[in-house]
DNA sequence: CGAGAATACATTGTACACAATTAAACATTA
DNA sequence: TAATGTTTAATTGTGTACAATGTATTCTCG
């Protein structure tokens, strides 16, 4: 007969070592981390880059569109998106069709960090070490996981 | 005879359904809001649990340690610590054996709430729906990923 | 021993994240 | 069409993250 875990510290289940948590948060920031230099020679911040490659692909988006692609609100947006507008990489102006939304332009400065930028992808790709089955077997696990959290 | 990507749009590297980093992104901040409402009823944020997991298994650590188990600084650690001192869970002083150390101690109150927090992991691990296996192949994932990026 | 290097933490400033609230525009339907 | 509800951003407030700097303590080695 199996009993739940005790609540005293010998529930392994509590131990850091054991969270499967922690080591995505840990993941996500030293790979944050590790974008740092070549993003800096951009002067760009990691969600800004994040913006950037949606904005390279589609060249204009909403606020809305841009927060269901990146899982973000407009708290986090709107004034990460003001200071990139201050930058002059990109416009905000309300959609004359539907003036609730904002329409996100990327502009010409905007668009000339793109050429600078194409290098990284590859070399954050050398950076981890892992072989293509490796990589694709990992995004399964993490597309799985992301559809079962969202 | 192969060529790099071009840097036009046409890059799918630069794509951020291509990124290997954006899941990792996405699927931390999930993961921390999926742990929100368990964490909430405790008064607790994420940081602050996964300073608490560490405290409820060793009592006591210093800032040096925790951080280097959290991967965070001093920076981050310190003024986070100090919420947590005020709210009776735990005790920093300095190391009479070497005053540059910062000792941070379990109190009472802070071991109290290990009872209620056992139950978040299991908890947490029903809710991705990933088997045993699943989740073994993907924890080697993340560690070597994190001895990569050490 | 003592000067300079190294260590551990605190502080400062910037930029996310995100919950909660507000406000304006649009949609719905009675 | 007018009241009601929904949608979209902006705002507010709190709490991380982290680079850069400051400061006190300890270590090291000539």
């Amino acid at each position: 007969m199996m009993h739940p875990p005790t609540s005293s510290a010998k529930n392994s289940l509590l131990k850091l070592e054991n969270q499967l948590c922690f080591p995505f948060y840990a993941v996500s920031r030293l790979l944050t981390k590790a974008y740092q230099p070549m993003l800096q020679a951009l002067d760009l911040t990691y969600p800004q880059y994040l913006v950037f490659l949606l904005l390279w692909e589609h060249q204009q988006l909403t606020v809305k569109e841009l927060g269901e692609k990146l899982l973000l609100d407009s708290g986090t947006l709107t004034p990460l998106l003001k200071r990139m507008e201050q930058r002059q990489w990109l416009n905000r102006r309300r959609d004359p069709r539907d003036e609730r939304s904002v329409i996100i332009e990327l502009l010409p400065a905007g668009r000339s960090l793109e050429a600078q930028a194409c290098a990284i992808p590859q070399h954050m790709l050398e950076r981890v070490h892992m072989s293509d089955e490796a990589i694709a077997a990992l995004r399964l696990h993490l597309t799985h996981l992301l559809t079962q959290l969202t």
